[in-house]
Parts: structure tokens; sequence; C-alpha cells
DNA sequence: TTCAAATTGTTGCAATTGCAACTGTTATAT
DNA sequence: ATATAACAGTTGCAATTGCAACAATTTGAA
């Protein structure tokens, strides 16, 4: 499934003429650097790098509740509001966002833009996208095991590569803060995994050998 | 925030054309049914009832993926591509479903129905409503301990209604399986709760004690 | 190159959770 | 009204996981 992106199949000129139609903002940012003063309105949408939603709650837990790849978004509108502890959003990488309002992207355009109505189609596309990302994310996150929760994080990522050696785009602290467990406890598992022969690993390099319809 | 339904801001007339021209089929569930033989193309639209996504893993747990109420939708297109367990459909209430072809709704329509791009920016509400749906999903099931993914969903559920007693929506052993933890650990848990002082329950009746600004 | 910091890896011990096997209670159907 | 099934509630015991405190390795900057 190729990603959309939010400007596909309209002209540069339409675009230019649209970016200044929604207030767009571009704005950089450089590694680890958090974003701040998103208005309630405003819609993120990443250019270029990785933006990750980390929650910090009150008994110290690091929690990264998603991480956002070129193409995708986020914004205020789009995370829990259940959420009382402090939810940051920080760029995994150098990363580059736009920025546009997002009630006036998805209303009906005074000036009547004629590439608008693709551009709501897009989003849609991105919107849904996000919601299969979403649904991923809850399907690790359902599994009853550290083993499991592993396994099925390991299987999403062979499937997304077609491959059965991986590596696991973030640092192992940062993938136990993901699968939303202990650091050591999920190590002490992946050794385990290893002495039973099931996968083969070493640091973020992981090769499956478990029979992956099995799971 | 009040949910948008399909067919917003478009007149009955324009409905039945449009209707026609998506193939939309409406049929009607009862409790506990399962609904089958989703096509890969097909998206959902629960008109009234709920409709509940449910997985049964290798070793007997049921999950209950997603809870999908009146106006929300579903479809194979937006359920995690990673499962390999038993995912059923099941209607948790008497249920009426339209389903219509997605590609066929979403793409720029031969017949130029006018109210087409009202349609599409339906559904880009719909689908937005749905991933902040599985923002909450994600933030419960992010919670390390068994009580914080309790308080958690309770702070969601009263948050909805604005009340600080709660009435839980499905059975307890229900509730088991949408929080992904056993059903008598959860229970001893909630007797802990009661025995703490943070809460007042009986079966699912629930009233909220404790601080709310502290979670 | 070398040192410091970050990351990976390990382990004992305690706390939490799951499992199993119950009892008690509330609905539902005949 | 009563039986039966579904649901709620309880508890001992075992397994898993979290916590803490390390050691080993890798990475990055001076």
């Amino acid at each position: 499934m190729p990603e959309t992106k939010i400007f596909d199949n309209i002209t540069e000129d339409e675009i230019n003429k649209m970016k200044n139609c929604f207030k767009a903002v571009n704005r950089k940012y450089i590694e680890e650097e958090r974003i701040n003063n998103i208005e309630d309105g405003s819609l993120g949408i990443v250019l270029s790098g990785v933006v990750e939603i980390i929650r910090f709650d009150f008994d110290g837990n690091r929690t990264i509740l998603e991480r956002i790849n070129e193409n995708g978004i986020f914004g205020r509108l789009f995370f829990s509001q259940i959420d009382e502890g402090d939810v940051q959003i920080i760029c995994a990488t150098d990363t580059e966002v736009m920025f546009v309002d997002y009630e006036h992207l998805v209303k009906q355009c005074h000036n009547a833009c004629s590439h608008h109505s693709t551009l709501i189609r897009n989003m849609l596309s991105i919107v849904s996208e996000k919601s299969i990302k979403l649904s991923n994310r809850v399907e690790v996150l359902s599994q009853r095991t550290l083993r499991k929760k592993l396994i099925t994080y390991f299987n999403m990522i062979s499937k997304e590569t077609g491959k059965k050696s991986i590596v696991i785009p973030f640092s192992l602290s940062n993938l136990s803060d993901y699968l939303c467990v202990d650091r050591s406890a999920m190590l002490r598992e992946m050794k385990k995994m290893r002495d039973e022969g099931l996968i083969d690993s070493h640091a973020k390099k992981v090769t499956i050998l478990y029979d992956q319809t099995m799971y």
C-alpha cells in the first residue's frame, strides 16, 4: 500500500495557492527537539523525518504512544483527550513539518480552489492510514505476554519489509517504551527466545527463526 | 464533539441517488450475530447498534480489539494486517449496517454527484473520530499496571458523560477482554480499590472516589 | 585516541498478574 | 416458579514481569 501524500495529484501552482489559503507554515526541527505551542486546531504534516508522541507519567515511565513517519499527521485533535500525564511531541530525527489550520483545510473553501476536493480526498487517505497504524499498535499492546508483544511487533516489521531479518527502528530501550514493558524484562525475554532458538538477535538486529504461520 | 454521520448535510434525494451509485446494501443483524463474508474493499457503516472486533488467539484468550458504536465504521481495510489469530466481527446488540464499496465512495464519481464532496468530507470526519477512539484505546492499553488500566478506562468513560458514577457498557468479563487482562485479576484489583476507598463498585456500576486530577 | 555517555546485557528479589477451581448472585427461558 | 445459564466475586498458587543495581559494550565528542 503506497502512502498518500497530502499534495498528491495537485499541480505545483495549485499547491502554492492552497498553502497561502490554509496559512500553511513550514518549520524545521533538529533531532531531539520538542515541538511546542501547537494550537488546538493545528494539524502537523510530517514532510520529512520522524515525530514521536511521548508520555511521561507520574511514576517515571516513558511511553512512546505513537511514531509518525514521513507523510504522517499529528495534532491535538488526534490524540487522546484522557491523557493527564505529560505528553510531548518530540522529533526522533531532523524533521520538517508543515502546519495548517485543520478546520480551514477540511471545510469548504471560500475561494473554491478547484483542487480542494483532491486535497480532502488525500487527507482522507492519510487519516485512514493513521487508523490502520493505530490498529496495528492496539494489536501489539493487546497481547497478553511480553513474548507475544515481541513476536507481534517483529512480525509487523517483518511484514512491512518482507524479510525475516529486521532492524528495529529505534534503540532497544525505546522499544521497551513502545511495547510498554520494562526494559530489562524485555531483554531477558529476548535472551530466552534466543536460547530457545526462536530468534537470532544482537542489539537492534533480529532474525526471525520461528514459524511465522504459528503466530 | 458531535459525531458526524455519513450523510450529514446531504438531501434525502441526493442520498438515494448516491446509495444507488455506491451499490449500498443495508443489512440487519441480531445480537450475538457474526458479520461474515466481508469483501476486502467493503466498508461497513453502523447505522444502529454496536459492533465489536474480536480476536480469539491460540491459547484461548478473547480480546475485544475495538467497539464500534452508531455512525462508526469498520472493514478489513481498517484493521490490522498482522493479525494471524481468528478475528471476528460480532454484533453486541441488534444492529443495522450499511455496506458500501470503499474505492467507489472515495474516488471521483463518474456521475459527478454534486454532494459527493460533502460525503467525502463527512467520511474524513468519521475516520478522524475513529483515530481518536483508537488513540484512547492505545492510551488505556499502554498503562503498565492493571490498576492504571482501570483508572484510565474509568476516567475515559467518566469524561464522556461528565459524571463520576459510571456504568460500564459491557459485562465485567467483557471488560477484562477489552483491557486485555485476566478477569479474576481485574476483579481482585477492583476489590483492592474498593478496600482502599478509591472507588465504590457493584457489578457494572462504578463510582469514582479518587481525585481525578491525580491520574 | 581516549574518555564519557549512552546503550545493551545480566541477575536476584519482590510485586503483580494469570490460572484454576471454586461459590454466590442475577438474568432468562420454559 | 423454578431451573439453567451467564455473570460476579473470591482465593491459593505458580508464572511472569518490574525494579534495582550492576557489568559489558558501543557510540560520539573532544
